[in-house]
DNA sequence: TTTTTTTTCATAGCAAGCTATGTAATATTG
DNA sequence: CAATATTACATAGCTTGCTATGAAAAAAAA
């Protein structure tokens, strides 16, 4: 029995995950941040001043890897945390000016890798690409 | 100026990616090994009795990621290391018994979750997919 | 009201990845 | 041969992710 990794579908994703943030990463580091922090920040861009909970639901990741990046945006300036009034466990978290300002170019930053990347399709298998890990995940997730 | 995640191909992988690795641990823990460990076992199971630069060529990680894992992998009982007669810098890496013992296990959980995740896509977009992210890659790395 | 459960977030501890840098052995060059 | 450069691997230090567990506040139940 053989098992190629260049036919191994997890092998492949793995390594592409990888090139992909690899990539960002380098196109974001000029302005302050790095790529575990754009998830949270492009939810936050869309709204602000929710609470840790409000913002787990919207991320795919767990609680304790939320709460550990944002204690690394709260130290690199990028978000502020004020007290809840109606529930002293919550918090709100808020962008600071510096997040706010660097937001279109995060945006730039991420379209253009994207678009590079898939270059090397045609739009037809683009759609198709995008269809295909969208169905993917949702079977992934759900068992 | 919008940004939705959903239409994102660098956020897409990035959780599909995730989702991949965490099936395939909880497969491969009763194995006794982990996911990062899986690749390199790959290829020991392929050849052992290499020397790191050897195994690096064939692998898609840095050097440092390599030998950290090859140290855990040495810890776990999966590998040893003997000198190399020809060069004292290098050394020779084996695969122990256990990790022999464990090869017919591991392709198959690998193999079940790849054919589990891609079950919603059919035949033929299975190997569209797979075409489209060695094309991608292969854009990616070069660059 | 007191007790118990649930909720919200934090923390500990690990793996896996990266960049940058160090170190010893080998190769090359003057 | 001596000096220098390169090679093979290790180590430091960080981020991103996970699971498991803790702690305090709030909600529910007794």
């Amino acid at each position: 029995m053989n098992f190629e990794k260049e036919n191994s579908a997890g092998y492949l994703v793995n390594h592409m995950a990888r090139l992909f943030a690899k990539e960002l990463q380098q196109r974001i580091a000029p302005l302050g941040i790095v790529v575990g922090q754009f998830p949270i920040l492009l939810q936050l861009w869309l709204k602000d001043g929710v609470t840790q909970k409000e913002l787990l639901g919207k991320i795919d990741v767990e609680q304790a890897t939320l709460a550990n990046t944002l204690n690394r945006m709260e130290r690199d300036g990028l978000i502020k945390r004020t007290k809840n009034p109606a529930d002293a466990r919550a918090q709100m978290i808020w962008l600071t000016e510096k997040a706010t300002a660097i937001r279109n170019s995060a945006y730039e930053s991420a379209q253009s890798v994207n678009a590079e990347a898939l270059q090397v399709l045609s739009e037809t298998e683009q759609a198709h690409f995008m269809d295909y890990m969208r169905r993917i995940i949702g079977k992934m997730r759900s068992d």
